[in-house]
DNA sequence: AATTAGCACTCGGTTTGGTTGAGTGCTAAC
DNA sequence: GTTAGCACTCAACCAAACCGAGTGCTAATT
């Protein structure tokens, strides 16, 4: 069945053209092919290999009597097989240079930033989930008559708060006794894993104030899921009118109002972080493969990185179809290292 | 001097041309005009009269034998002295509706959709500045042995955060007084009216942890400035590529750009809280007017919003030079009030 | 003196038709 | 299996022709 669709030489000519569209953008002919390898072979000989690689769906033609250019097929060969992956060394050389700030929204927004830079496409990237992150820290305070604050501190020094309307004043003591009674019973705990038993008895001990104490937990809750959840940010945005084949005010609006309306990528967070993501931890959506239905021109490359123990965060880079696979993947195998170490000791 | 440069008639032919053309977005030609308007005029005096509109510089050509179009100087005319009012009635109509939601950056980024959405313009808003609002509730909390969390409450019940690093855990006795001095000494103070002379008497009483007193100031500083100061909500920023004018990839990316690098758009603000601002607090850059250069072919609108002795904020819009100034005018007065109820008794 | 009808003129936009050249598919020869 | 050669296709380019909206000017009208 596998017996090999694409013999020796078909499989560099069809390189060749890849290669030589991704530089041009412009459909590539026989003759530029028959010149272009080491195969010494005349165009017709060429031409006849591309009606046959036509065929087999790897490439296309725009029109009649013009060149070839590369399927979503053939981009997806490309990909899955003539990649050469860089040696080490070369990748070391361009290390990203991310300032060690404070807030971990601004690193975000730096590596986006960095990472349209580096590439001249598109970027996205989504904090970490929190909903397995521990909760390290709690704290009521009493601002004035009428409101509590909050304060939550999760694993990795991340700071929430939320504001809690109350109707009548709590006294020192009782407040002593429920941040007493709050940090006890829930520090060390995820999200997930304050279940209903947890709230009963919290509830009961905290006897005529279990009131406060729902509306605290849903204030934690609350901060930790939706806020950061579907914080999205992006860079380079404009970088997609660099491109002609993307650049047509219709397609354009529509793809640049997918990244300001940030909920439209979301998709490519979860579907990614559920895939199995083989070896690599890469993912690349190819036109239509994309789950985003308005990016079916483009190229899509994610990439998920881990801040120990299952909390993941997802990079992502879009194009045209041809886009730099090599150097889009390289990048990401990059800072998906990197930010391990950065992300691991954060200040904030 | 002012004796009148435009007559009766002409201003009325002005306004026509005006108009016609916010409304086309083509060059309207003497025909139209004459048919158009009341004055039961011929094209030819039309005509006659364009020819004095074009040598006093209200419209102009884009080539021979095309119709009219306004100049800068004819778009000011216009906002200056055409637009009509609307009564107060038909703009309380169209109220927003605006969620009142929890956190300040929500609300913030919604106006700017909702203004968007109502105007199909770029808009941008920022969030107040914050150096007067006062200090209503400070609190330093261990988190573990060497990190300490400060948590400042502002008037308006913002609340920003920071984390400090400290080299030896504080014990339970010294963090309340350190929290005991600090709230009884910078509560009801504005971050402005800190000065030297309270930093000092406050290090004296905290005696051998004034160290942590100026890290905790630091942080009060920065978490108050840098923050929320340039922090810049877009929206709608695809709507430009909606206006042929501005949508050649070329120019749009330009604009795009500015908006996605925020810091471009600080211009507007600045200006404009400088700026006296006659009567109603809007104002108006047609073209070249603009702060910003990139945006020479568009209009700029903005507005400030205020809450409570002087802390401003800025709403603005970006649009074609073509813009319907009136329904954007009204827009941005409408808000101007309503932000006031919602911004004054904010959750966060 | 102001208005208007009429007319020649201008000039961007569109259509038309021809030319060019890159590139193909096919066939016949090597 | 490879290649040379040739007829064919078709987008891209260009010039000529045409169209029509709109102008400026002049002479007649009010």
């Amino acid at each position: 069945m596998i017996e090999k669709e694409l013999d020796e030489r078909k499989t560099k000519i069809l390189n060749a053209i890849i290669k030589n569209y991704l530089e041009t953008g412009e459909p590539v002919g026989s003759r530029t092919i028959s010149k272009y390898t080491d195969l010494n072979l005349s165009s017709a000989t060429i031409r006849n290999e591309m009606a046959d690689l036509e065929e087999l769906g790897y490439i296309l033609q725009p029109h009649t009597s013009a060149g070839r250019i590369p399927s979503d097929k053939g981009y997806r060969f490309y990909v899955d097989h003539l990649i050469e992956t860089k040696d080490q060394q070369v990748s070391q050389m361009k290390e990203f240079v991310i300032e060690h700030t404070e807030k971990m929204e601004q690193v975000l927004q730096q590596v986006a930033k960095l990472l349209a830079n580096n590439t001249n496409y598109a970027t996205m990237i989504t904090g970490p989930q929190l909903h397995h992150n521990k909760i390290k820290f709690l704290q009521l305070s009493s601002v004035d008559d009428s409101h509590l604050l909050a304060v939550v501190v999760l694993e990795g020094n991340l700071v929430k708060n939320k504001m809690l309307e109350i109707e009548q004043p709590l006294d020192n003591e009782s407040m002593l006794k429920l941040n007493m009674l709050l940090n006890t019973n829930l520090t060390g705990l995820s999200i997930e894993q304050i279940n209903l038993g947890t709230i009963a008895a919290l509830k009961e001990k905290a006897g005529n104030h279990s009131n406060i104490i729902s509306e605290v937990l849903d204030a934690v809750a609350e901060a930790i899921t939706e806020d950061e959840d579907l914080e999205i940010y992006t860079s380079g945005t404009t970088n997609i009118l660099k491109y002609p084949e993307l650049s047509d005010s219709q397609r354009a609006g529509e793809l640049l109002s997918a990244f300001e309306e940030k909920n439209q990528l979301i998709s490519l967070v979860t579907e990614n972080l559920s895939d199995g993501e083989e070896n690599t931890g890469i993912q690349v959506y190819i036109g239509n493969e994309s789950p985003i239905q308005t990016m079916k021109d483009c190229s899509v490359v994610t990439a998920t990185y881990e801040l120990g123990e299952g909390v993941k965060g997802t990079i992502g880079i879009i194009g045209p179809k041809r886009m730099d696979y090599e150097n889009v993947m390289d990048n990401l195998k990059m800072l998906k290292s990197q930010l391990d170490g950065i992300l691991n000791k954060p200040k904030n």
